[in-house]
DNA sequence: TGGCCTTTGAAGTAT
DNA sequence: ATACTTCAAAGGCCA
């Protein structure tokens, strides 16, 4: 299965119309918990009958990023109602530019990597393991995620790896040249430090993004990869 | 208060 | 082309 997502199905997943209008106003509120239910992934997608894609006119990929608070936090347009200068800065081609109001700085290290397939998979069952479970500490709980990660069967995984491969375009999308290059050297390696004896590690020498030459990132456009 | 731990996957970088 | 490194989330823990 191959599937080719448009640009025109990529703002409609992220709630951007063509002439950059932004979401739909009654969408900028946060998710209430049987929404967030609703866009379940494990759900199968399915919805239910009072409560369709259809109806809503959001795609149900769109939580994922759009209004999850990586992305749109409580001051952004996205979970406000909509304003037509609010909606200009959502029409900004840029993520460079000035994004929230008041927020004068929008920086580049605001924008956070897309989750992968098995981070949207953590974050939906974490909170199915800490209920289960004797386990408080997310190093254990994830110790107990990876391994139900790989108990799972291939069609079930498929489900997460489609999500994290939608996610991405809609990331690109929001995000036009952004590169998770731009987030490298926010945490430090003590074990490099370790290994060689105090010298920086090999990420830590090309830190600078002034000092880089400027890389194109090529995302890839074909959903269903792995199945 | 900030970094570590712990997982997998994506992406960036080095060789 | 391959190997290595970093960062995404989460929150308890520790210096």
């Amino acid at each position: 299965m191959e599937q080719i997502l448009n640009t025109e199905e990529m703002l409609f997943m992220s709630g951007l119309s063509e002439n950059g209008s932004g979401p739909s106003c009654e969408k900028h509120q946060p998710l209430q918990e049987s929404e967030l239910q609703y866009y379940s992934p494990t759900s199968g997608g399915q919805s239910p009958s009072s409560l369709t894609a259809a109806a809503t006119s959001v795609h149900p990929l769109v939580p994922l990023l759009l209004y999850s608070d990586r992305h749109i936090p409580l001051s952004s347009p996205y979970s406000q109602p909509i304003s037509e200068p609010v909606a200009r800065q959502v029409d900004t081609p840029s993520w460079t530019r000035p994004c929230y109001p008041g927020n004068s700085v929008c920086s580049r290290q605001a924008v956070k990597k897309p989750l992968n397939a098995f981070m949207l998979y953590m974050k939906e069952m974490r909170h199915q393991v800490l209920q289960e479970g004797r386990e408080k500490e997310s190093s254990a709980i994830n110790r107990i995620l990876g391994r139900k990660w790989h108990a799972l069967s291939r069609s079930e995984q498929s489900k997460y790896y489609d999500l994290a491969q939608k996610e991405r375009l809609l990331h690109m999308q929001l995000y036009p040249g952004w590169s998770a290059r731009d987030n490298y050297g926010k945490r430090k390696r003590k074990q490099n430090q370790q290994q060689l004896g105090g010298s920086p590690s090999r990420s830590e020498t090309v830190q600078n993004p002034e000092t880089l030459p400027s890389t194109s990132i090529v995302y890839p456009v074909v959903v269903g990869q792995y199945q």
